[in-house]
DNA sequence: CACCGTCTTTGCCTTAACGCAAATTTATTG
DNA sequence: CAATAAATTTGCGTTAAGGCAAAGACGGTG
């Protein structure tokens, strides 16, 4: 099984014993989903933990007036739960769709929390990782309380091109998922994305961009104004 | 010693043995602060996890121009981390400072983190504990996102006011850290509580206030325009 | 190729939020 | 009680952000 080898990758489990490996493995269950499928709605009590095999899974908020926000994006490899799997009765907070056609491996909190009450490592290496999410979260609070739509969206562009300096990317997320993840409107993001092109420091086309000024895209992202 | 009384008390702590209890509360430093003190800044490594004894700590975002976030107040009997406590040379995202002078029970990584592989259950109610937090993160985001400085306002009297009905209640926050809380700023709140006031939902003087109409003001907190 | 649905772009207008400065009130301390 | 500092309140002007609507642009698909 090359399962095995995939979950023996992962940081949370890395560490356990081979027959204790075996065993999460194998209670384990295997799901499919689609993209733009829901895997759970926003208030659902969803006690599961899972990892990635395949595809993405996104967490987005959402208003009542239909403005989405989304929290983090989950690839390949990677671990989310729902909150229930944690605090018994608890309503996720968020809501999880799938953006790319994907393949879950899950567990639910009785199948798993024995593991956990056993093996100390295990439970701690969990809470690390939680604390990067923690950490991930309050980033995203830092920039809604205090970065303008500007920096916000200088931001989101640094990340999608990381080091690939003036490459020409494809535009994979559209305008308005771009809303969605720094908490704007389509608009505000497409008069941004042209003023920061008015102003030379990206370069845009219907279908792909270019960060041609790579500092003065940071100045933006810092200025913490 | 009370203080073994008082661990045991915690959530976290509880379910463990009696030795084991009493190994870790005597690897544990105690140190005094005073309201207005810095315990660490943002920015710096700090690997501590503590207990607050008596009074209360608060962690606090803050931007370039002086304008702070208030993301949670630490009271006594509850815990608290800095970040490289869990993820190495990991520095503090936010600054944790002294609301009211302050006794903390603190141990550092390597103090603790035996006890914690040891323990799985131990390591579980941690994770547990940080679940609840992400959960406060997330409500501060939703907040954030999509409420505007009204509704962030009617939730924060919610809190104060908690269900002492229309009882008259201090004020003991100043505008400045209302503001602080809510993401805003001094006049933004101060306007808003007349606006209020006039409306008849609260009544408010300047050393008190009540609410009158909890219920329109829970309309204000819930509209997720 | 014509049609449809989705996405992007832009102009125009409204509102929310903020910053500054000044006036006023309250608290504190010698 | 005077003097000073801190906190509150208000007016006024500015900017950021958003909503609506209409006009392109594009990619399919029949």
């Amino acid at each position: 099984m090359e399962t095995n080898n995939f979950l023996a990758q992962n940081q949370i489990f890395s560490h356990l014993d081979k027959s204790v490996l075996k065993k999460i493995e194998a209670s384990a269950q295997k799901r499919y989903f689609q993209a733009g499928e829901w895997i759970v709605h926003h208030g659902d009590v969803w006690p599961y933990l899972f990892i990635v095999g395949k595809g993405e899974v996104t967490a987005v908020k959402e208003s009542a007036e239909g403005r989405s926000l989304t929290l983090v994006a989950v690839k390949a490899g990677e671990i989310f739960w729902g909150l229930a799997f944690f605090l018994e009765n608890a309503p996720m907070p968020a809501g999880l769709t799938v953006s790319q056609d994907c393949e879950l491996l899950l567990w639910s909190r009785e199948t798993l929390l024995p593991s956990l009450l056993e093996n100390g490592r295990l439970s701690w290496e969990l809470s690390c990782l939680m604390i990067q999410r923690v950490l991930f979260a309050s980033e995203i609070v830092e920039k809604l309380a205090f970065q303008p739509v500007a920096g916000r969206l200088a931001h989101l562009l640094l990340d999608q091109s990381s080091d690939n300096s003036s490459e020409q990317l494809p535009r994979d997320l559209t305008l308005d998922e771009m809303a969605a993840r720094i908490g704007s409107t389509r608009e505000m993001v497409c008069r941004f994305l042209h003023r920061f092109s008015d102003d030379g420091i990206i370069h845009i086309t219907r279908t792909e961009f270019s960060v041609t000024d790579r500092k003065k895209l940071q100045d933006l992202a810092q200025k913490v104004k």
